[in-house]
RNA sequence: GCUCAUAGCAUC
């Protein structure tokens, strides 16, 4: 049963959400694992029908199968449902609660996320991060500030978070300065001293540092792939795309969005082609790299194609 | 490698 369930679990992670409900309906034995899963292949792609559907058809249920249609309804930007939904979970979790808080953060209602925040009995590391993290992406700095400081304990992603924080508003000298005061540097932390470079220009500074960096992940090569391509530099671009072991969504939309920069279409559509999995900004980037290279004609064939 | 929340990357 656990190597079946692994089964759905692959094939929603990698998208195959229909194979993965073929695959479950054919089980002979489902648990509530089985069903979890299989749920997270609707709420992670924001299929909110079939969600709640398939929710409704649950004769159990346990924390991880609401908190799944709480995170469903923020990921598709409802939260008039999520807020409505969070009040009917039997038993919040410091999950749903964690998740409530990211959901309302994340459309600018920082004061009811930190209301939740301070209602929380129990509160985790992720409970904090998320809070620095709101006020981070709602440019309040000091508070993200004294958030990290208060807080019991710190991971790498909460320094990732403050150092993104201190990223984004320009101060890349404080950024570094908590860099070198890190524990143990993370891959991420190190990935938003990079792209603070490139945020002021400073892309071959930005390389020197990303050439220091161990384990690289496909984030930290997207950030440098598309300091290139944000200034028209293809030819280095291209370069590192040719050496990085696994490319995704993200890296090929960066060079679609920089060859249709720098008027390649040609190149740009070579690069839609590698796609496996395509997303509304993978085609965003190709429709408006013709448009804005005059070519109305194949921007509107594209608009078709995707919607067939 | 059986299921849930937080950070660093792309289009507009």
């Amino acid at each position: 049963l656990t190597c079946w369930n692994a089964m759905i679990s692959g094939y929603v992670k990698n998208g195959m959400v229909k194979e993965g409900r073929k695959f479950f309906d054919q089980m002979p034995v489902k648990n509530l694992v089985s069903w979890n899963t299989m749920l997270s292949g609707y709420t992670q792609r924001g299929e909110m029908c079939l969600a709640e559907e398939f929710f409704e058809q649950m004769e159990q249920k346990d924390s991880f199968s609401w908190n799944l249609m709480l995170d469903g309804y923020i990921a598709v930007g409802n939260l008039g449902a999520a807020t409505k939904f969070f009040q009917s979970i039997p038993n919040p979790n410091i999950v749903s609660q964690a998740t409530m808080l990211n959901g309302l953060a994340k459309h600018g209602s920082i004061a009811e996320a930190r209301g939740i925040f301070d209602q929380m009995t129990e509160k985790n590391v992720v409970a904090w991060n998320a809070m620095i993290a709101a006020y981070v992406q709602n440019c309040m700095i000091d508070e993200a500030v004294k958030f990290f400081n208060e807080m019991p304990e710190r991971d790498a992603v909460s320094w990732t978070t403050i150092i993104n924080g201190h990223v984004r508003i320009g101060q890349l000298e404080e950024a570094k300065c908590l860099l070198n005061r890190m524990p143990c540097k993370s891959v991420g932390a190190q990935t938003a001293i990079v792209s603070g470079f490139i945020r002021i220009n400073r892309i071959d500074d930005a390389r020197q540092i990303f050439n220091q960096i161990r384990n690289r992940d496909v984030v930290c090569w997207n950030t440098m792939i598309a300091g290139y391509t944000h200034h028209g530099r293809m030819n280095e671009a291209f370069e590192l795309l040719q050496q990085m072991a696994q490319k995704n969504t993200v890296t090929w939309s960066t060079m679609i969005a920089g060859f249709a920069q720098v008027g390649n279409m040609e190149k740009a559509f070579e690069m839609f082609e590698h796609i496996g999995e395509r997303n509304v900004v993978s085609w965003n980037s190709l429709i408006s790299g013709y448009a804005q290279n005059g070519l109305h004609v194949d921007a509107l064939k594209c608009i078709v194609l995707m919607m067939r």
